[in-house]
DNA sequence: GCCAACGTTGGC
DNA sequence: GCCAACGTTGGC
């Protein structure tokens, strides 16, 4: 299974608002990026990602997982824009930031450190288990 | 609030 | 199809 990192600003969305949509979710719109897009269109119903808040905080603080495949945005005036729905699943333990993760050896090839526009990026096996790490593990909602 | 990095747009 | 101009994102 493919493992993901969702960005969202928490002063617009953060992750206890997804929380509070939720076993439903709630689809991760707004996206307007071709790469970032094809990344929801590989998605899995049941594949996990974590969320990340940036620009405050900028860190990782939880884990969502797909609820819906990638479907029309709702909120987009085009249809070729996409999404799927995520919900809320746990809390890391301690959130793992930005700093963290560039002080982090193992994650010098993470996207969310080389390419930090990127919105909805892909994470691998070894990252994922790294930033799980780090964190300390996780604690349910 | 600034600016670098990146993606998209549109003129040629 | 190239590339300059522009807009947006997000770290600092």
């Amino acid at each position: 299974m493919a493992c993901w990192l969702f960005k969202s600003e928490p002063d617009v969305f953060g992750f206890d608002d997804l929380i509070a949509k939720g076993a439903a979710g709630e689809q991760w719109d707004g996206v307007r990026n071709y790469q970032a897009r094809n990344n929801m269109r590989a998605m899995k119903v049941g594949e996990r990602g974590f969320f990340y808040h940036s620009n405050v905080g900028k860190e990782v603080v939880g884990i969502c997982e797909v609820v819906a495949e990638a479907h029309p945005d709702s909120t987009a005036e085009d249809p070729k824009w996409e999404c799927v729905d995520v919900k809320a699943v746990a809390r890391l333990v301690t959130p793992v930031t930005l700093d963290d993760a560039k002080a982090e050896p193992r994650l010098r090839d993470m996207v969310l450190v080389n390419n930090s526009r990127l919105s909805v990026q892909p994470v691998s096996d070894a990252e994922w288990d790294v930033i799980l790490e780090l964190a300390g593990g996780t604690r349910p909602l």
